[in-house]
DNA sequence: GCCGGTATGCGTACAACTGCCTACGCGCCG
DNA sequence: CGGCGCGTAGGCAGTTGTACGCATACCGGC
């Protein structure tokens, strides 16, 4: 379970700006990845890679808010800098209202851009280690039958084995059979935890 | 249960801007309240009230973002719409981290301000839509005793009532009539039920 | 002195969990 | 094709957990 090194990616499509950018951060001990366009990027980027993303508002094809939008369709969590030199107040907004981390004009300290980036690549880790709990999680309950998902449901909304067993129209039996298999394969200790579990699932899909 | 009509703040430190801006929300059928200041507001302000808050960034005295760290701090929910005649880029950037609806530099289509009102006010009557349940939920909770309140946290962990009644130091039946008390002041129908408040409770507070 | 919170015992009834055994249909593999 | 694993379904029985009524008791505040 050895963690990967947080990773900077820059996305510009000037070869100039990339450069600095990855000697700055090469400065401060980060790693970083020069890509040349969002394309580029798509291709590259794994989501089980931590990191940040540094990110150039005008490029050509698509546009930095374009692979904003495209990586929070995709659920991306990764967080995003954005760096522009003819940005503009809708523009940041606009960016911001989608999730960016941070917005910079140019021209910007190095020490500024370094700061943000060591809290961006700071959320990323809370965020994933957050994500790392639910995910263990999510795959014991789809481990689960449709039977047991149909039992799972109804436990979490308090309903008794004996209502259980009627709206399904099986034996009271049956629906305790299942119920156990629910409660081994989630793990949980009690119905409680299970509730604790199921909530955190149904979080992830209201927020996500 | 009336619901007070959504009002929209209008807090400038211009009188003329107050002034169309109030003409222009009443041309839409949009109730406002003009303030000068943001100390006034602060005095008119009711958190029951619902409705969006319009705000100046720069004003004599507390400007519009101290205005909103000021809500924040106070844990008002209330949707804040900024606008600003000669704002720049890490100002807009600020507002929005800090949780700002939105942020419009002037000059802007009235008709661009009446959309972001508008949703602002949507997005104000989703918000106090969940926040009433969890009031409800919250005073219930508030009503129970020291004993009963140790009792909810031991049950919502899943422990049986055997085993609470040894960690507290007190016979199995005195758990029993503690547990039914909480059932009966919480309203839950259900372990599940009741699981599901506290979680939300508990929500509340990391998030707020 | 009464009320509310806390604490306890006894007994009953219902709900939940568990073990042990049987059965059918489906897909996979030798 | 027959055996095997698995999901589904069911019966019987026994233990543990939960709900509740009834009765009793101490303490602190109004």
């Amino acid at each position: 379970m050895q963690e990967p090194t947080p990773t900077v990616f820059v996305v510009d499509d000037d070869n100039a700006v990339r450069n600095s950018l990855r000697l700055l951060l090469k400065s401060v001990g980060l790693a970083s990845q020069p890509l040349g366009s969002a394309a580029e990027f798509l291709e590259t980027y794994r989501p089980s890679q931590p990191g940040c993303l540094v990110l150039d508002v005008r490029m050509p094809g698509m546009s930095g808010l374009e692979l904003q939008r495209e990586l929070n369709l995709r659920g991306a969590t990764i967080p995003v800098i954005f760096i522009t030199g003819h940005g503009d107040i809708p523009m940041a907004v606009e960016a911001m209202q989608q999730g960016a981390f941070d917005f910079l004009a140019k021209p910007f300290r190095d020490q500024e851009l370094i700061d943000r980036v060591q809290r961006a690549l700071a959320k990323d880790a809370t965020t994933r280690a957050a994500l790392k709990e639910r995910e263990r999680i999510r795959e014991r309950l789809e481990s689960l039958t449709p039977r047991e998902r149909e039992v799972l449901s109804l436990m979490t909304q308090g309903k008794p084995n004996k209502i259980m067993a009627h709206e399904l129209g099986v034996s009271q039996r049956t629906v305790e059979i299942h119920r156990a298999r629910v409660m081994e394969k989630s793990g949980a200790g009690s119905l409680a935890q299970l509730v604790r579990m199921v909530m955190d699932q149904e979080l992830e899909k209201a927020s996500g």
